[in-house]
DNA sequence: GCTCCGATGTTGTCGGCGCTCACATTGTCT
DNA sequence: AGACAATGTGAGCGCCGACAACATCGGAGC
């Protein structure tokens, strides 16, 4: 049993795998395509049968970074309560999810390999989809409102937790610059400032 | 004139502006101190003399990146206008700041350098004093207010407007999530959404 | 003016990396 | 059985960051 086999089985999910570890642990930067082909026990040159390069491998393990992403706003969305509560809800969990996670956001949104090429197609479908079950929130918060209103909403939303995110997560925050603000202080302000209300009636 | 002087004169701002103008060009990842020291025509290991390593050239950058957003802020702040109108200045020339230099905000605020080591001691000064002159703007923006209400809006000020050049700066918002708004449209929603309302008065 | 020494720059070298090429092995389809 | 595509191997290229030993320069003190 276990001998050494010349055929992995599965070696493309296993870069994957592995490569999501190395980028939670140490961030996208720290992703090498050797030290993951030795930890898997394979040549160096394997890896390259089921990826093009480097960015490639990143560009899979982004896009299984949205899925993810995609199953914590499904179970946040479908829940009880009013369209208002859901979206709270979802942006909760998608901020929980950030915070547990520096490496994998930082290479779904912030990182250089998404400057370096044009979007690689594997992680543009489960990005858009992710951003489509947001959209669809929002329109369920604000039943009737204008849908462009709801295009601007989605952008700014979208926009705030990031932002408070990308900030946070590289220590930007500083105690002196928030106290006597808490972590949970900050959130609902974040959430508030998000969410918003409902839009002017103009008529 | 011109003979190859041993010495260079002033190496380390030559280093410093010419991996600004790498990072601009090509993002934070495509600095290569190799690179920059051929470039100057002098050897590969020159560099080693006035920065410990690549990530404090980086931080170096980094620092000179926040110096010229303060300069930004100064200038808008500084302006006519009542507070609020500043506010908003300041806001709209940081955007613009960030959109015609997405590799230099990315290195100040996205990073995977900023993960890597605790925040360089050499950036940190600039960057809380531009954190601070943002404050500043937003007390003077809504008089009177409850500081420590003002310090919750700093902070979903500030990751509104970062968080929609990170995304905008990766390419994450396609026509047809936007439409029928125009790139001024989402300009004015992001600024709307980060600056507010005053706060409710509980008297 | 001379000497000495710290600052600055150079060459040589090491290990790690991404990537490619020619070759080896395996599983599968006919 | 034979052929072929998929997958894995080993060697090697060029680039990179970093270090060490050595070379040169320029100013401080005599």
């Amino acid at each position: 049993m276990d001998k050494p086999a010349y055929h992995h089985g599965d070696l493309k999910s296993a870069l994957i795998t592995a490569a999501m570890a190395a980028v939670e642990q140490a961030g996208p930067d720290a992703v090498s395509l050797r030290d993951l082909a030795q930890s898997l026990g394979v040549s160096r040159a394997a890896p390259y049968r089921h990826f093009a390069d480097r960015d490639a491998l990143l560009a899979a393990v982004a896009a299984k970074g949205f899925e993810e992403l995609i199953a914590v706003y499904e179970n946040a969305l479908s829940g009880p309560g009013d369209g208002r509560e859901r979206l709270r809800r979802g942006l909760v969990d998608y901020l929980e999810f950030a915070r547990r996670r520096p490496g994998l956001h930082a290479l779904m949104f912030e990182s250089d390999f998404l400057r370096r090429n044009p979007p690689p197609r594997v992680m543009i479908g489960p990005a858009d989809r992710a951003y489509a079950l947001l959209w669809e929130a929002v329109e369920g918060a604000f039943p009737g409102a204008d849908p462009v209103w709801v295009r601007a909403r989605t952008v700014t939303m979208l926009s705030t937790v990031i932002g408070y995110r990308v900030l946070d997560n590289v220590g930007r925050f500083k105690p002196h610059m928030v106290e006597p603000l808490t972590p949970a202080d900050l959130l609902d302000a974040v959430l508030e400032a998000a969410i918003g209300e409902a839009p002017a009636r103009s008529d």
